[in-house]
DNA sequence: TTAATACCTAAACATAACTTTAGGTCAATA
DNA sequence: TATTGACCTAAAGTTATGTTTAGGTATTAA
């Protein structure tokens, strides 16, 4: 059993955010004691765990709940839950690639940037077309700029 | 040359985006006819595609702002916006890093609720321990547990 | 000539996800 | 006994990133 003060330690959020998620209904399973204080226990952490890296994948608290309703409901849930991991494991991979594609175009700066540094100035980087790029640049470029 | 309207749909921004961008200062070369009507020009097209990297890099709206601004200053701030390149680089491969961490328990989970589907019931899946699953998916967890 | 279309502005509104504030409880310590 | 520290609530405030609204201009098409 950890206090609200230990747990945003655990996961580095603060208090008001956790005391926030539990108002919005992410965190079903907190217990209070007597005097209304919140003990989170093994399974609130790992509801946590979950939370986390939903949110990390661009997951709504909406629907984080809606999820956390789900398993509250039991086994009958278990398909829906399923097909929203498959969903949120597409909506991940699709922004890594979007990322990948980000990093490119930043490569190519960085190399852009490398070059106006040695000239003190970007007239002559400016004015190099994509043929005369190093090929691994070159790559960058055209993946940027298709 | 291009219209406010083209734009919008070569970058699936919408109009009042791209107003609200201008209005912003992200935008800086940004050209007007007689009327006062926008002309987009290559340049600021280029502007539009560094923006659309920018962004999806998690970068927030004042500090490309102030990127196009230090363009806008010449050869002087070349360093200064290499070196953000680079710390938006540093930044893209965190967050590419921390998606692959959240794929992982995605993965996970995947799998727990295709076994949990085999038995139409959690019951058995939930008490797998970690050795007793399949290798990869042990990777996956722990990967997330740790 | 009138009507449609594409543009313009300023300002208000919307939304998500927190954070801050103001006021209160409770248990342990000086 | 008084104070400190960790917790509580409800409600208001904040911030970023747009969107919507209300009213206006300019060009073209019927």
């Amino acid at each position: 059993m950890y206090t609200i003060g230990e747990v945003s330690e655990m996961f580095n959020l603060s208090i008001p955010t956790l005391r926030f998620y539990d108002k919005e209904g992410l965190l079903l399973d907190l217990e209070r004691d007597n005097s209304g204080i919140r003990k989170f226990n093994d399974k609130t952490i790992e509801a946590l765990r979950v939370i986390e890296c939903l949110k990390k994948s661009g997951m709504q608290i909406k629907e984080i709940k809606e999820f956390m309703h789900w398993c509250s409901l039991g086994d009958i849930t278990i398909e829906k839950r399923k097909e929203m991991f498959l969903n949120q494991k597409k909506s991940i991979e699709r922004e890594i690639k979007e990322l990948e594609k980000a990093l490119h175009m930043i490569n190519f700066k960085c190399w852009y940037y490398d070059e106006a540094i040695k000239d003190s100035t970007e007239k002559r980087v400016k004015n190099i077309t994509p043929n005369q790029m190093p090929h691994e640049i070159k790559t960058y470029y055209d993946e940027a700029h298709k």
